[in-house]
DNA sequence: TCAAAAGTGTTTCCAATACACCCATGG
DNA sequence: CCATGGGTGTATTGGAAACACTTTTGA
């Protein structure tokens, strides 16, 4: 390798996720409490060196999600990748930053590997965030709002059976708006892509509400065309 | 810097641009003739390495474009970040993708600084690309047909002023199907963001249509709110 | 006067919106 | 029997789609 092309090799990659979660309080994301340095005993987005060997960005997204939450199989995406020239003290570190959604009611803070803490924030109430953390995460909310429009990704962050309350309680966290029920559930059973399990909710002291689940065969059929969720 | 950081400080980041133009023929890229190892003597995306002590993606985005056209304020956005272990042979390379919009009437061959030719080749005839090219293309294929329908970028790729009946042309182009001339008409004037110049085509063998132009300011006023481009 | 593309209006249909009351369960 | 959230239907409106003929220019 010439001496014009070594200086080219002297770059890290990263990758950094950005977790949601959604419960009864509304959208979440997972930060974790650094241990190490740069910025230790910060609260930051999850995130590691891209191993050079063996990982690709998005092995490495995967991985890190593995460690921290013991999941497999939870949707992760590429949103973009950040580069500003001073944005980590160590030396010229590019992030390739994703974001992911999972199941809260799966995941378990005791499944974790990571010595560090982790911990779900509200994402109205997040600590100030280092590196671009904070530009990352922006980024990924409109993400997030701009893909539940399009896509039926909404089900990845709720149990397997849900009711329609939840879903639209979700919707209507994500875009920040709120939907007539009545409408709300014709323009969602119209899509026809969640169905009816059969079941009920228990011991809830109120009239229990039907438990529907996604079906993402009757989606694929739709998405020659695409479809939007433009309440 | 201890010696686990240092094997992770090996490797390089570049750039790839999918630069589309327009022109009667329809919707076309710019592709270069390799002049250089690897891939010597194959046509390929115009990209290059990023320089790391003084570029972002974003800044060796746009040098390419500027050595390669000579242009500059042209369109120009990240897609995604492509990083499969092999796709270079030199090393660990990962590549940042852009794509751009140009007016092809602006561009001259001529203008650029490479040694390489440079040439536009329709889209829909691109020979085989080296690295991960081709998948590189496709995904900047879709985004194009994607960001067509939400943002009014249609307008980078044409002449300044331009005719209604070319502006659909290039909307049938990017989405691949065609419109009704008078229901394209009436969307695009009720959009509110293009403005008669009052000139008209002149030396054209037909009745010479009026010319229109891309108003910015219409636009920026809409956005909040968005709107679709769904006809 | 002909060729070639520019330009224009109306009807039909469907999806988005707005809106208010009864139902099933547990306590 | 009451409190709590679950569940349902209809009328109105606005935008999308379908559709055919007249106008202006240069040759």
């Amino acid at each position: 390798m010439d001496i014009n092309l070594q200086a080219h090799f002297q770059a890290a990659v990263s990758v950094d996720n950005v977790i949601f979660g959604f419960d009864t309080n509304g959208l979440n994301v997972l930060l974790i409490y650094r241990g190490a340095e740069p910025f230790r005993d910060h609260w930051a987005l999850p995130g590691d060196l891209i191993d050079l060997k063996t990982d690709t960005p998005d092995s490495a997204a995967v991985k890190v999600l593995r460690n921290l939450t013991g999941l497999e199989e939870i949707y992760i995406d590429q949103i973009r990748t950040f580069g500003r020239l001073d944005r980590h003290p160590y030396g010229r570190v590019f992030t390739v930053a994703y974001f992911a959604l999972i199941k809260t009611q799966d995941y378990s803070v005791e499944a974790s590997s990571w010595a560090e803490q982790a911990e779900w924030f509200p994402i109205n109430e997040l600590p100030d965030l280092p590196f671009d953390h904070n530009e990352i995460f922006n980024y990924a909310k409109e993400l997030l709002k701009m893909k539940i429009r399009k896509q039926p990704i909404g089900f990845e962050l709720l149990p397997k059976n849900f009711t329609l309350t939840e879903l639209q309680r979700l919707y209507e966290a994500i875009l920040e708006k709120e939907f007539d029920v009545r409408n709300f559930r014709k323009k969602i059973l119209s899509m026809d892509f969640i169905s009816d399990t059969g079941l009920k909710q228990n011991s809830v002291m109120h009239r229990p509400a039907k438990l529907y689940k996604y079906n993402a065969r009757k989606y694929t059929k739709l998405m020659t065309g695409g479809y939007d969720f433009d309440l």
